[in-house]
DNA sequence: TATCAGGTGGGAAAAAGTGGGAAATTTTAA
DNA sequence: TTAAAATTTCCCACTTTTTCCCACCTGATA
């Protein structure tokens, strides 16, 4: 089970390695898309193609519109890169993703059940403050 | 069955030995999270099974399409630590868990029944008081 | 007092994370 | 089409952190 939260650096290279923890459940090669919320989703392959099915699955329980589907998938799909882990347990992030939840020079890589996010460190730690907030609230919401 | 309190130091390494009693019990391998409250929660794995299959909505692959459940799944795992224990019974507490509850030198480490908390001393001994004149008064109350 | 068990501390070795150069590949420009 | 430039990949090396092991301290017990 992927869970814990790391903090570790991006280089010039777009490189940013994997916490030892993770490596042996992730695999050789991820998938990594953009998240929901301000962040990046990576999926084992496994993973992936799970979600993937489900996603494109018409009759799915999500009550989707066709075209809102549609849109979704173009948005889930669209961006997502498979990207291998090197030798020495680093992945390149692509710079479109990198841009698109504002990755700087540190990462936050967080361990959610079967999926990892990548969040911008400093998102990550005020997403930390809300949630401690709202904790209680949503416990209380999802016992019901 | 887990009971009792213990003062234990946590050294310059992270390491807080656990107490010999709990040892037995706990295994080899450990779940520790935020609890409810101020203080930390040790699990065992297969305690851990059972709260997190509670409390999360396993059999949902797509739970991360729900922002409620997004934000109570990355708040439960992101979060958690699997730590092992070493061959004279430490365990390491990770720095950001540390943080969460404010952990310094000495932290309590209190049995409850199935789980173990780890508390800041100090913290811990005015929760103690707290819980004393809660229990008089609740005494109280019931003997009318 | 000697011994044992539980807890604490520290040094050395190993592992993890980071940075950078050279080779290989791709892109660009003439 | 070829050569130069830029980018990507691969590998090596450095630094920091973690792990492993041993030794010490303290209090309880025979």
């Amino acid at each position: 089970m992927l869970i814990g939260e790391y903090i570790h650096t991006i280089d010039e290279k777009n490189r940013m390695s994997l916490p030892v923890k993770f490596r042996k459940e992730l695999g050789k090669k991820i998938i990594i898309t953009p998240g929901l919320g301000q962040c990046l989703f990576i999926f084992t392959n496994k993973e992936w193609e799970k979600v993937s099915k489900k996603l494109s699955d018409s009759d799915n329980d999500l009550s989707f519109l066709k075209a809102d589907q549609r849109n979704f998938n173009r948005y889930m799909f669209g961006r997502a890169a498979e990207v291998e882990i090197d030798s020495i347990g680093r992945i390149l992030i692509p710079d479109f993703l990198k841009e698109r939840i504002g990755l700087k020079n540190t990462a936050a890589i967080v361990g959610v059940k079967d999926r990892v996010e990548v969040w911008n460190e400093k998102k990550w730690s005020e997403e930390k403050a809300l949630a401690e907030k709202q904790a209680e609230a949503l416990a209380e919401k999802l016992a019901k």
